[in-house]
DNA sequence: AATTTAAGTCAACACTTGTACACTGAATTT
DNA sequence: AAATTCAGTGTACAAGTGTTGACTTAAATT
């Protein structure tokens, strides 16, 4: 690559940076404005026009970074609960928690700009969503827990509900770290990870008794 | 109450119902302005100040209002579910989407706004959907299906599961009315019922076999 | 070495925003 | 009947916004 070609993909990085910085600090996506990131990387703002047309397009690309790096954490957390034969439902858990904590703001744009403001990025997250729920269906057609149920559909279903309520567990996980303070924060941490494994349990005893198309 | 009173009140609630029209109408709570909720109302922007101080208060109150209108459709879905013995899942689901397409913007503004632009009214949220959760595990504990289930907080658990879950559904069955046309709508909100269905079976299931403190 | 390309700069524009302040006039109270 | 209250008006201002067009200047091409 060339040295210009080089100093434009790292220019265009830092406006990706900042954008996802400024929109995971307490505001969304749709209220930070193309002056404040070109601030905030330092350029001028009519230099935000050299690398995108606007910032729906700069949030659409955004979603596609962020994705990339989620889906290649979530295969992660798939294949260390699946390969490992003794796998404990809690310490996934707490995998997953580890893994929201060394990226919070991905995981945070990605859940909160799901319903946000901007209907390019919405619908641009809609579809890596499914990609998600795909990946992770297939991982349970290859798992034996789930040999006996027949529908490929309905592991589907549950693959579902898994992505989606995780969503929710990231969230509550994060928020819980910007209310309370460190001394009470570690035992409310883990009495959530308590109640998360009961829910991933209980789904789980579910899909155990499970017969397709019943 | 006064002519005066009454005056004043039927502004105040003009101001709510724009700021909740304009925050669903593809965009978000923490982009409108107060100019233009007066705009849509027809008052002057200054007028907004004789009844809130800020768009953040607005936020809060109306997050209120859609709180109770939104407890009160759940409380009727709940008695329709638990009350008839035959109570079949289906059906109850559709009588879900039929209660979301009824007021849409109390469901998508207070979910889109969970993890919105506004701390303020994200905290309020927040409250108000642990109430919900509450409410929803008390009538559990009522229930015949789950006497079987000795720990409260394991109902609680299922209680979560079940809200969180819904507001995805909403959200969904939201988005497949804005994308998609009307014949082929029709088909794909009655496979997603389907799916639904089978989400929620899937989790009562697991609590049919469930055991507490395993 | 001369020419072209294009990321970044600079100044200027037409708008929108939140908010302060002094005001009007009908409903209320005295 | 006079005085007061206060929801709604009108003006004004400083600050921020997206976008325009013409510019510089270092890298790339010829």
């Amino acid at each position: 690559m060339s040295i210009r070609d080089e100093r434009k993909q790292q220019s265009r990085q830092a406006l990706l940076d900042a954008a996802l910085k400024l929109s995971t600090s307490g505001r969304s996506f749709s209220t930070i404005s193309l002056r404040e990131i070109a601030r905030e990387v330092g350029l001028v703002p009519t230099a935000f026009y050299r690398h995108f047309e606007d910032m729906d397009q700069l949030g659409c690309n955004l979603v596609e970074q962020v994705s990339l790096r989620l889906r290649e954490v979530i295969l992660q957390l798939r294949q260390g609960y699946f390969i490992q034969q003794n796998a404990k439902t809690r310490s996934s858990i707490e995998l997953f928690f580890k893994a929201v904590d060394e990226s919070p703001q991905d995981w945070l744009f990605f859940i909160a700009e799901r319903w946000g403001g901007s209907l390019a990025v919405r619908q641009e997250i809609a579809n890596e969503i499914d990609i998600l729920i795909a990946g992770l269906g297939n991982d349970l057609t290859e798992s034996t827990s789930f040999k006996h149920v027949e529908s490929a559909e309905d592991l589907m279903v549950i693959s579902t509900i898994l992505i989606n309520l995780s969503f929710t567990w990231a969230m509550t996980w994060r928020n819980m770290r910007e209310n309370l303070s460190s001394p009470q924060l570690e035992t409310e941490q883990q009495q959530y990870i308590d109640q998360v494994t009961v829910q991933v349990r209980l789904l789980f005893r579910g899909i155990e008794n499970w017969q397709s198309a019943e």
